[in-house]
DNA sequence: CGTACTATATCGCCGTACGATATAGTATCT
DNA sequence: AGATACTATATCGTACGGCGATATAGTACG
């Protein structure tokens, strides 16, 4: 993958997910569909093909947390490494240009978030 | 094509391209090009195969605009449709949500844009 | 005890981003 | 005049990635 600008959606939102701290695959994608209200909807292969590459750019690693001792077997945790949160920095602020000069063009109507 | 959420970073920036007013293929090449600072740079590929397909969804079309008469004839001018115009509406408010939950996410440095 | 949910993983299809190439007119430089 | 570069559109082939389908299997519920 090339690990330069710009993120498909997709990637740029498990990069998301995984701001606050650790989650494990599953998590990511109900946390992006409810945090996007429905609006991005990873499957498994969207998901696992993602993190396989975001792996390999060493975007995102895996981590051994401690879990609590209820915690599923099958889970595999992932969270940001420095490059990823760097290049999650760089694409917010890519954004951020965009979504500014469309406001300017004036394609938001007023008051609109 | 999918005219539906999320559009990618290029038929995103294509459309905002053509918000001011109408404008030919090159001249939405360019003004991507400058607009990104160079982040986001279109091929001919790209350009006129998303061309076609927002044309075929009526997301943009071609306008017969009364050129000066010293212009360039091989032009072809676009401009979006109102359909294009509500899309390009619901992608950018898409992004700004974004923005905003990775602004909250501390992924910013403070006083950025 | 079947249905649904949780959880990860792989496969294959298909759309699309992209570079290469083609064509051709215009502009600039030497 | 000839070479080079830029403007402008178009098509082709490739490669990557998004995505659904499928597999596996454990958990939860009624």
């Amino acid at each position: 993958m090339q690990t330069k600008l710009p993120l498909s959606p997709q990637v740029f939102h498990i990069l998301l997910s995984l701001a606050p701290g650790e989650a494990h695959g599953y998590a990511i994608i109900l946390d992006i569909e409810q945090s996007t209200e429905g609006t991005i909807r990873l499957g498994p292969g969207t998901l696992y093909s993602a993190l396989k590459r975001l792996l390999a750019d060493e975007l995102v690693e895996e981590s051994a947390k401690a879990r609590p001792k209820d915690d599923d077997e099958r889970r595999r945790y992932y969270r940001l490494t420095a490059a990823g949160r760097r290049l999650l920095g760089a694409e917010t602020s890519r954004l951020a240009k965009a979504v500014g000069a469309a406001r300017r063009a004036g394609i938001l109507k007023p008051g609109a978030i």
